[in-house]
DNA sequence: CCATAACCGAGACGGTACGTCCGGTCTTATA
DNA sequence: TATAAGACCGGACGTACCGTCTCGGTTATGG
């Protein structure tokens, strides 16, 4: 669960000497990161800057997390638990038009900026790209599996096939590498391609 | 063309005072760019190691480059430039599985690094997204259009739907970016999902 | 007293958050920019040199001196506190020559070429003089007044003339930025002279 | 004469083939050289600078002079040479106060800062010290011991002893060096003194 | 009158140091 | 033991000049 931290949470939570970890520091941190994140970038973004923000000293920063990745990926997978949501209706085009342009639109505005900064670090860190699957991404290709297979209760035992969930989810990160805007029409034609497919199937 | 350059090209070819610009050096500084990309990391990399790998003064870089993403995407894109080929027989099936295959083969391996580099910048930086876009990736594009297209020369005036580009370039980046190697078997996959899109339409 | 430091002693002295300021260090520094003015002359001494020679971090030295001038400053003047030292016998003739022939040879060696440095940046930069006055020249002026006024203690409120001071310090930096020997001989011919002058009052 | 320059008088007056020095361009540099001293001070003067200030290539200063030092020495020597003058009536006492307040105003003022540094620079580097000693300083010594020696011209083979223009000189040096201002009121104890010293002897 | 040669402006080049920022570690006092 | 503060060593930033070089072009002498 913990593992983008430095100490994992069997260690912590069992009793031990000394001053107990701040939780109202540590909100401090993740919060400050993501406003940081959103506000100079994250190539601008740094250790430093986060612990002046969060006004924290910087080893409080270094003792729980890594890197500055780990703190922001942190942040906003916390974030997205309590955001992102699936209904499920049974019609396969409504279902999916809709989870689909609820991504879409949570990807533009300020979460957009950080969610990018994660998928940016994760190309040149195969660790972290492993930490981003685990911590944030898996729940969303669950998610997305989740509509897509709505359609197909019939049939039991049904895989949506890998290529699928890589194909809608590449095509929006295709958009955000490109400079194009994030669209609901692009959502929709994206939708309804992915429907064509698994009709096809 | 040039825009990545500090000066472009029309003003370099004018006739200049001065002494010219060191055609050697130059390749000395795109080269030193890509083996230390590969070698080290995009992270890893700086204008300083550039310059040092190809034995040239710092300033030398800067005076040509703002950043060490314009240097690489320089150097990558001459580099592309010099190997991507398209082949068209007719048969769309083959065609588009052969191009596939030969994508994710050519972005496995050391230009796979620095593409990722790009793409990672391209992400967190949209200036430079622009520049990754008309210098390279608009001819990957093209290329790709050109094998959609050519099995449906009957119809004229056919226009290969901008989702599908999205989709299927998009497929590589996800994979790219969740730690996943870039087999045939999944270009393979890629192609036949987008051939069945194709007929559809 | 430290004004050559960017932050003055009672700020310091006073208990303040933080790591205090490590004492070995600034002694490494000082050490090493006598070591280093004498080895390599000012002209080529650098910032860089001195935290090199020091084994320090750059930002260390431009943390507590805003310049090399300032740091060799520093460390001479320490140095020289420790060492110029004042007798007086009454006999004005012998103190004077004795007193003058021991500067004479002080700047002589090593220490004479951290001298000259600091002559010669007072020279060009106001602010400095003054630093530089205040830190080391007055307390040589002191001195040699001790030692001119010891022979007329007869007459009280007796003022030793400031050119008097001028003309017999202003031969050595003259011998100094004319390539000659600061000789004892030199330094008699002008306890002479002074003496003479002192009469004649 | 010349030794300052990389090439001495004899070989540049020599018929040479090629195209000849331009003295157009010469001047402008030795001209520029004086300005910029005055107006950046002698730390922040380049020869890049003089070069640009004098509308010439950087290649051109260092094709004559080997240092800043040595093109602001030209300069200012070639300027004193052509404004220093000694009158000597006979009174000794008139004749040097008036030489000396008229070198204590020449080197307040825009002057004063070029000869600062050459002073400075004579203080650091024992080459130059030498040079500029023959070029400029050496004329300065005839004149104050022209001026000294004319009120004892009844004594055949009088010989101003060295130590006194050394005191004088320094005197001046002294106050440059410590922020004193070069006043009318400071020549003339320094004259006094001097003719003091004189007598005595 | 044209070849040869040196000069000149411009500016690229390999370097060195600048003064700053930040990374990651450490050492204080305090909680 | 955690924390805020901040000093520490180290490495890279982007810039300024150094002194050298290589262009096109200019102005002399001499064959």
């Amino acid at each position: 669960m913990n593992f983008m931290q430095k100490q994992d949470a069997s260690s912590r939570n069992a009793v031990r000497p000394g001053r107990p970890r701040s939780v109202a520091t540590q909100e401090a941190i993740l919060a400050a990161s993501l406003r940081l994140t959103e506000r100079v970038g994250y190539a601008q973004l740094t250790i430093e800057g986060i612990a002046a923000e969060a006004g924290v000293g910087k080893q409080t920063v270094y003792r729980w997390w890594p890197s500055k990745a780990a703190v922001v990926l942190e942040a906003f997978a916390r974030d997205a638990r309590a955001v992102v949501k699936v209904r499920v209706t049974g019609n396969l085009e409504i279902d999916l038009e809709k989870f689909l342009i609820a991504a879409y639109r949570r990807l533009t505005g300020p979460r957009g900026v950080v969610f990018r900064s994660l998928l940016s670090e994760a190309l040149i860190n195969s660790d972290f790209a492993q930490q981003f699957y685990d911590e944030y991404l898996q729940s969303r290709v669950d998610d997305l599996k989740t509509v897509l297979s709505s359609g197909a209760n019939e049939a039991e035992g049904f895989e949506v096939p890998a290529e699928l969930v890589e194909m809608i989810y590449g095509a929006i990160w295709y958009r955000m590498a490109t400079n194009q805007k994030l669209t609901p029409a692009a959502a929709r034609q994206v939708a309804a391609a992915a429907v064509n497919l698994l009709r096809e199937t």
